[in-house]
DNA sequence: GATAAACTCGCACAGTGTGCGACAGGTTTT
DNA sequence: AAAACCTGTCGCACACTGTGCGAGTTTATC
């Protein structure tokens, strides 16, 4: 009666050859140097396949489709996380310093912004972390569905606070940035609400990437703050 | 010496015409319409032009590119979010009130959250929540930069929540969910971390929506008393 | 040497955003 | 009245996308 089976990578038998002249690794390899370079919409097959030297279908023989390859690209960034071992440090100082690795990691494939949200985190990396961060909140004392409940509160603050973040490079990445000019566009844009006035007026226009760092950790420090407290009653 | 001027609809100015046949709000409420019907990837300017009974190119008379005219529609999104007077009902339930029409509404209009992240949000309605959330929060008392630090940390908790249940409901909204199988499959996946099953077998996959919703509240309760800490040292 | 499996790739299709230039109708200026 | 100018519409064309198909080539196995 199911329509359709869910399907991803993760979920299909991969090939089984064993290591011919091209193979997924190398794709996906180059696939996310071509990411990292041109961002999503830079990634096209025939780029790809031109990239490999290759037709653009030829790759079609490794991956089901352009979204499978994604799902494997989205999941290398998955393996670059630091997950620290939380009896070695304390599970609030291993939560922060995955929160910050995550952070930075999106940041530096500023891609896999977009995949968020758009497929499963299933792999095996991906995996790896959400198996890491279980043992975190368990050292912390969590128990039952709150362990999981935790992670994901973790796992969203780092993301929702991030994503936007890339927009902001991407719009201003490729211009010269002019504090003054920037605020008096947010200054028209808030014109209908004066009491916005006193925070744009404020320095977070001048040194934006130092604002957003500060403001990172507000965030984390008082979420890291709030679950502590849901440990002892 | 500044390379591109920044560039939004927002700050562009508007056409001046009055109301002749076509207005731009007629083609951004049409667009939303279709948005909401087949998503981000069914809306193309040829499709939105035969819905209006126009060509595709007419519209760009009215909108410079796509782009603007997502950015028209998006704004419209933020339009339906309830903001709550925390006068009225202090600070810790108007924040909790918003929190949860902001992820009602993104839900409802699902496209809304491949957009977050990556367009900057300064039209009015945008500047609107932006401004009402930042009332909430003096009212309980922030300062300076925490002001705006703590709206950041509630909308990134907000948006990194809601964005992946986005994508869950989008993979599995259009097949019959079978929890055993979901289950199978998500084992399958956490094999090689044994310590994974023990959520994976609790009755997750059963209702995932209601867990979810337990999800989002233990979270947010969670962020709010952590805010709530920065406040009364 | 033959048969089959593993792999490559050119072609074609249906779709995309959008620049361009040709139109039409109304308003204003000469 | 004529000419010039806006406002608005739209067909055509370009370069680009993912990918199904089928014909071709290489490699492995018996």
């Amino acid at each position: 009666m199911s329509s359709k089976p869910f399907s991803s990578v993760w979920v299909r038998e991969p090939r089984k050859s064993a290591a011919p002249g091209r193979s997924r690794e190398e794709i996906v390899a180059a696939a996310v140097e071509l990411l990292d370079q041109e961002g999503l919409s830079g990634l096209s097959m025939r780029k790809l396949g031109a990239k490999l030297g290759s037709g653009a279908t030829s790759l079609y023989w490794y991956v089901a489709h352009k979204d499978e390859l994604l799902e494997l690209a989205y999941d290398e960034v998955w393996a670059e996380m630091t997950v620290p071992d939380p009896d070695e440090v304390g599970w609030r100082d291993a939560t922060s310093v995955l929160a910050y690795s995550m952070r930075e990691v999106i940041l530096r494939h500023p891609w896999s912004g977009d995949l968020i949200g758009r497929l499963p985190a299933l792999g095996p990396n991906a995996m790896r972390v959400a198996d890491r961060m279980r043992r975190m909140f368990k050292a912390a004392g969590f128990k039952g569905f709150d362990v999981d409940f935790a992670g994901s509160t973790l796992t969203a603050y780092v993301f929702g606070m991030t994503i936007p973040e890339i927009a902001w490079n991407a719009t201003m990445g490729d211009r010269d940035y002019d504090p003054d000019e920037m605020r008096a566009t947010v200054r028209k844009a808030a014109a209908a609400h004066p009491e916005m006035l006193e925070s744009i007026d404020m320095d977070v226009y001048d040194d934006p990437a130092a604002i957003r760092a500060l403001c990172f950790d507000f965030g984390l420090v008082s979420l890291l703050d709030g679950l502590e407290r849901r440990l002892a009653p």
